[in-house]
DNA sequence: ATCGCACACGTTATAGCATAACGCAATTGA
DNA sequence: TCAATTGCGTTATGCTATAACGTGTGCGAT
């Protein structure tokens, strides 16, 4: 499963979330594309519902921002979960994938006979920068 | 550590969730509220942050509701994570702990010096009544 | 007792996040 | 060629959350 060739909007999107140093809201990255002729708050979020789809970037739900996936090649679906730790001071966004946590929790969902689809894990906190 | 007395506006909002067949938006809440005076988002929202500082309420930060807590006596801030199957179809929210995730998320964030705050785990999916 | 402080509350306004609904253009494949 | 699909642009709207102001009440310290 490989991803598509971007087209012109989700590329730009994709390109400003990759060159940023953490997670950007929607409207962020519409201010950030006025100049290149972004208008509405839809062009953003079509675009980020495709590159979602894909793989290739990550929505963190606690803070309703979009981050770019840390390994853009593999895509993202094929690891099990994805979690995130995210610092409150500086913003960034530290990815990984535990494969212990992934199966412990589908195991439990499975007890349960609970058909997970999506997956949400994030960690508020301060990371070892800013911990001061 | 024990849940101070409910101010009258913190009872009414944690009636209305405890009585719920599951998560409710703060808005929905407003509106179940408004034959009990409540007129303003706000009223709602300081309750709720109230409720969530004493750990009788959660929020589900991947459908901006909240939930009671399910269980009320014991201090849920004194157990480890909670996690939460939320069933897309019906809507009810399975809430769950598991030391070994727990465990296992937070070594790896002490690996990475991170100093965790607050988490947020969430599936959602199917319960085993709407997988049909 | 009264002053000062902390806290809950009420209200209005506003900010921030997300989608509905319409129509057009380009592409593809039967 | 026609129909279906997909992306795009625009306007309008809805949902979620907080800022900023002022009021009232309880309570401890002086």
């Amino acid at each position: 499963m490989t991803t598509p060739v971007l087209t012109k909007n989700q590329g730009l999107v994709f390109d400003v979330l990759t060159r940023a140093e953490g997670p950007l809201s929607a409207y962020t990255i519409l201010d950030k594309l006025r100049d290149q002729g972004f208008r509405a708050p839809l062009q953003v979020y079509r675009a980020l519902d495709k590159l979602l789809e894909y793989g290739v970037v990550h929505r963190l739900e606690s803070i309703n921002s979009f981050v770019a996936c840390a390994h853009p090649h593999e895509n993202c679906h094929s690891h099990g979960l994805v979690a995130f730790a995210i610092c409150e001071s500086c913003g960034q966004v530290i990815e990984f994938h535990d494969h212990e946590v992934d199966h412990r929790l589908m195991d439990w969902l499975k007890s349960q006979k609970f058909k997970a689809e999506k997956s949400t894990i994030e960690i508020r906190g301060h990371c070892a920068n800013c911990a001061a």
